[in-house]
RNA sequence: GCCUAGGUGGUGGAACUGGUAGACACGCAGGACUUAAAAUCCUGUUCCCGUUAAGGGAGUGCGGGUUCGAUUCCCGCCCUAGGUACCA
């Protein structure tokens, strides 16, 4: 019988399935390893080719693991909340969690064609009230706690109200609110419980508070910063503008030092950790307050360079500075309300792409410098973000390009400050130099200056040294009906949490998936929908980031009613070993699952600082389409002819995009042309020796291209192992590519040949009992080690090939031998389950335990060589090849390679200067 | 602009810490088997010069450098992809 992708791969899948054989055993005997997929968001449009490639290196991983003997998690589930289930609610009336079921259904029916070793007993949805459930509970929990920075660790609110109630809030050291009030114990205690809670909320968590958010009107609802792209939403790219609502935060800025320092212990890829890097964006510097006389009151601004403060010749704020009215006199009222006036109409797109055109208005107002005490012009500047630090910056024209071109255009002073400065052209921002014209600290070098003026600010109570970061709190609202309820209800407009026991608070039907005729949130719509009858619940939803920040713990202990997941399971399997995903998501998912992570860690739920020890993302696999050549008449009409790629030039033609499934090697199949569509039938062609080639063009994969593939198309032609270890031949793993099949060939032509090394020319099954020869040993053990060397560094691709080379080796020594197969199929199992588990049934082995098997141990001795040629160079040049016997040391290698016949000629007598040895062997003779 | 990754045959890509560049596969060309096709197998395939051959030369984006030896390390530049953007 020859090989049989079909019947052999649906047997097995179904006796995987049926005996549960990658169910994760609960032992503890063995090392534990946890490998993890980003969990898919179940869309309408099923899986692509592209969507396994990360499962299948993942499921390489897991399997190899196994065979190593360790106890491996390895789980699937789907983040199943989300917004195109929502927006074709709102178009069909068809409840999203229909939609969403069916979705997953065809999901899991494309992952099973591929075989993957996942433990589906552990499924989860995040839109179950079982899943979400605890994550709502987690938010309690966050809502429940506030930010030590003392301890630098998030804990309960209890610890902070004791705190308040024994010595006020004068030595609270807390992550909190800009505008938290002070109080003595005494006055604390007098406060209603009313003020007490609005208090409070000043310093949780998750807290409710009137703040900017991103509003997209179009989607109805708010967006994170990392679902804005360039001031457009991330899901439709519709306009977001800047409103002013009150909204649930997350206060994860409390963790901006602890996600950078953590981005140092993890195995993360350069670029992806550096995104991190960059959205945390801190920056080192000093906080300097300028006085304000006439309103009693101080400018305060944030610099990275204090040292620069002599340069200092105006100051700009933001035209949405809170003191921007006061400061404005009368003489100019009327030019700064036009400027306020037309920044505001601009929106976030015009003012981020329009960063030439310099702009700004005087105030008329000066402040006091903090230290010279001289008058500084108070100018308004759209350059200044509202958003970030203080909203008011230090102009310092000579050391600042923005300050250099704003002073020239305005013709304001530009006061050099070192001796190093170069200022004719542009500004020099270099701290080479000692300073001039800066007082105190003329003469003296950059580090001892910020020494000296932090200082002198401190003395003077104007300023001191201050870290900033350029992340935001993460807005948690959506103002959507597909998400999780939050478990909250209002009382005399403050916010009051349900019970733990309450929980889980579940999604209520809705008549529509609209927002209500007075603006409220889709929830608004649900009837009789109230806490106790009688309280107002929260009716914003959670964002779809909620679900996915914490659910590897959930599939720790899936099922669990009393604990998101049992301690035992915890302290087992602790974080992830290897999640594997796309870079994507680095802003978004990973910042916040870091974040999540960390919470929990500080509420003493686990032990592990961060969630996801190593990752890899995978590149995206991109499509490739197809082009056919309509050929025009003289009119530039088209006809139903059309030409080959090479002869397109001799003809007028436009490109058509033709489906992708009916070309082969970019040659077009015509029949299936023909037949694909009723105009298309009397198709006329020119063809090129007589075949019709396709142009190509790489562009993503979607619908409209024809050029989305299937996985299914391909399991069922070449077969599930085919697709495993073709995706993974295709090349490295993090690389994105083009998807095409001209290769897939090669591949099951591979899986042929190791179908027929355990059969007879007849067909038969027939294995060898006798002993292995040295050469076969060789090649087993050369895959030995090769696969296990590439397993660990994720090398898939390289691995796939030295399985080609091993199988064409042993098909030349046309070995049988049990010995070396089965050891061979072992190896091979981590990327063609199907296939090995069948030949290993076939060797007399039991079903179901190739996966856990031994993964056979490498023997070096195999793959010394006894004598070998090699090149000698002389010089670099003049390669020759010598014959050699190796069991020698470098002494008696020397005086062989001299003695050679070919070097002496070679040599012609000049001495030799030096011998380069490399692994014992001479390579290079240096005359 | 800044940050990060990358640039190797007709194609996808190998070369793990500097040591025979182009493994493996596709494609292509030629051949064997076959009435024929499919399948399978064999040979060749970086480029240039050399009638075949023996042989020689060039060659890993470009220009330099270090080294006996550089795809690999260093300096400068060009290009591509991804991220980011008035962040004080």
């Amino acid at each position: 019988m020859d090989y049989n992708h079909k019947s052999i791969e649906q047997k097995w899948q179904k006796f995987w399935a049926d005996n549960q054989t990658f169910k994760t055993a609960e032992t503890t005997d063995k090392p534990k390893y946890y490998v993890l997929d980003m969990f898919p968001y179940p869309s309408g449009a099923g899986l692509h080719v592209g969507h396994p490639l990360g499962y299948i290196a993942s499921d390489i991983f897991s399997r190899y693991k196994r065979l190593k003997g360790f106890n491996v998690l390895h789980p699937m589930g789907y983040d199943s909340f989300g917004l195109p289930a929502e927006q074709y609610a709102i178009q069909t009336g068809q409840h999203p969690a229909i939609t969403t079921a069916a979705n997953i259904d065809r999901y899991r029916e494309q992952l099973d064609n591929i075989g993957f070793s996942f433990d589906w007993s552990r499924e989860i949805r995040t839109s179950e009230p079982e899943y979400y459930k605890w994550t709502q509970w987690i938010f309690i929990q966050l809502f429940n706690s506030w930010y030590n920075k003392e301890t630098d660790r998030a804990e309960l609110i209890d610890t902070l109200i004791a705190k308040f109630e024994t010595t006020g809030s004068s030595n609270i050291k807390a992550e909190a609110d800009d505008e938290v009030l002070s109080f003595t114990a005494d006055q604390w205690k007098a406060f209603s419980e009313e003020e007490q809670q609005r208090e409070l909320l000043k310093y949780r968590i998750a807290y409710l508070r009137e703040s900017t958010v991103n509003w997209c009107a179009a989607l109805g609802t708010v967006l994170a910063n990392d679902e804005v792209i360039n001031g457009l939403s991330e899901r439709g790219g519709f306009p977001v503008e800047q409103k002013k609502m009150m909204q649930w935060s997350m206060r994860i800025t409390a963790y901006a030092d602890r996600l950078l320092r953590g981005l140092d212990t993890i195995d993360w890829p350069e670029p992806l950790v550096e995104m991190q890097r960059n959205w945390i964006g801190k920056s080192v510097g000093a906080s300097v307050k300028f006085p304000v006389p006439q309103l009693d009151t101080n400018i305060e601004v944030f610099t990275t360079r204090v040292d620069t403060i002599f340069g200092v010749s105006f100051v700009v704020l933001a035209p949405e500075h809170d003191l921007v009215d006061a400061l404005t006199t009368d003489a100019q009222r009327a030019e700064v309300d036009a400027y306020i006036d037309k920044t505001a109409k601009k929106s976030e797109l015009d003012r981020m792409a329009d960063t030439k055109t310099v702009s700004g208005v005087f105030t008329g107002s000066y402040a006091k410098h903090p230290i010279t005490g001289e008058d500084v012009q108070i100018w308004i500047a759209d350059y200044v973000l509202a958003g970030y630090g203080t909203g008011a910056v230090m102009a310092v024209p000579s050391g600042d390009q923005r300050d250099y071109v704003f002073a020239k255009h305005f013709n304001l002073p530009i006061i050099a400050i070192s001796d190093s400065q170069n200022i004719e052209e542009a500004a020099d921002a270099n701290k080479e130099g000692r300073y001039i014209n800066s007082g105190f600290i003329n003469g003296l070098t950059y580090q001892e200056a910020v020494d000296a003026l932090i200082l002198k600010l401190e003395e003077l109570k104007l300023g001191k040294a201050k870290i900033n970061f350029r992340m935001r709190d993460a807005i948690f609202g959506r103002q959507r009906y597909w998400g999780e309820p939050v478990p909250v209800y209002f009382k005399n407009g403050l916010p009051y949490l349900i019970k733990e026991e309450e929980l889980p608070l579940l999604l209520p039907s809705v008549d529509k998936y609209l927002p209500t005729e007075s603006g409220e949130p889709p929830l608004g719509r649900a009837e009789n929908w109230k806490y106790q009858d009688q309280y107002d619940y929260e009716l914003s939803t959670m964002p779809g980031w909620a679900g996915s920040s914490w659910y590897w713990f959930r599939y720790m202990d899936p099922t669990n009613e009393k604990d998101f997941a049992a301690k035992e399971a915890v302290d087992y399997w602790k974080s992830v070993d290897l999640y594997i995903g796309g870079s994507e998501h680095a802003t978004g998912h990973l910042l916040y699952s870091r974040f999540w992570n960390k919470f929990l860690k500080d509420l003493g739920y686990h032990n592990e600082e961060e969630p996801f020890k190593k990752l890899i993302n995978q590149g995206m696999i991109q499509g490739r389409s197809s082009f056919i050549y309509r050929v025009l008449d003289e009119e530039g009409r088209g006809t139903n002819t059309y030409v080959s790629l090479g002869l397109k030039d001799q003809y007028n033609t436009i490109p058509l995009h033709v489906d992708v499934n009916i070309v082969y090697n970019d040659v077009l199949d015509l029949e299936k042309f023909k037949s694909s569509r009723p105009e298309y039938t009397d198709a006329v062609f020119v063809l090129e020796d007589g075949k019709y080639i396709c142009g190509t063009e790489v562009e993503k994969m979607s619908k409209s291209k024809f050029n989305v593939v299937n996985p299914d198309d391909i399991v069922d032609q070449y077969g599930a192992d085919t697709l495993r270890l073709y995706e993974m031949f295709l090349g490295p793993l993090e690389q994105a590519k083009p998807w095409n099949t001209n290769g897939i060939e090669g591949v099951y032509k591979f899986l042929r040949k190791v179908w027929r090394l355990f059969h007879d020319t007849e067909g038969n099954f027939h294995v060898s009992e006798e002993e292995p020869t040295k050469a076969e040993y060789k090649a087993l053990h050369k895959i030995i080690k090769k696969a296990e060397d590439d397993i660990e560094r994720f090398s898939f691709n390289t691995s796939v090939s030295a399985f080609m080379i091993c199988v064409n080796e042993l098909t030349e020594l046309k070995c049988n031998k049990r010995a070396i197969l089965q050891d061979l199929i072992i190896v091979l199992e981590p990327y063609a389950p199907h296939i090995t588990e069948e030949l290993w049934t076939l060797l007399g082995n039991d079903a179901g335990t190739i996966s856990y098997a031994s993964f056979p141990k490498f023997n070096p001795d195999y793959l010394v060589e006894s004598e070998f040629a090699y090149p000698v160079s002389i010089n670099g040049k003049m390669k020759m090849n010598l014959p050699l016997a190796l069991d020698l040391d470098n002494k008696a290698v020397e005086e062989i390679v001299l003695a050679n016949a070919d070097v002496q000629r070679y040599l012609d007598g000049k001495p030799v200067k030096k011998l380069i040895f490399v692994k014992g062997k001479i390579i290079n003779i240096v005359i």
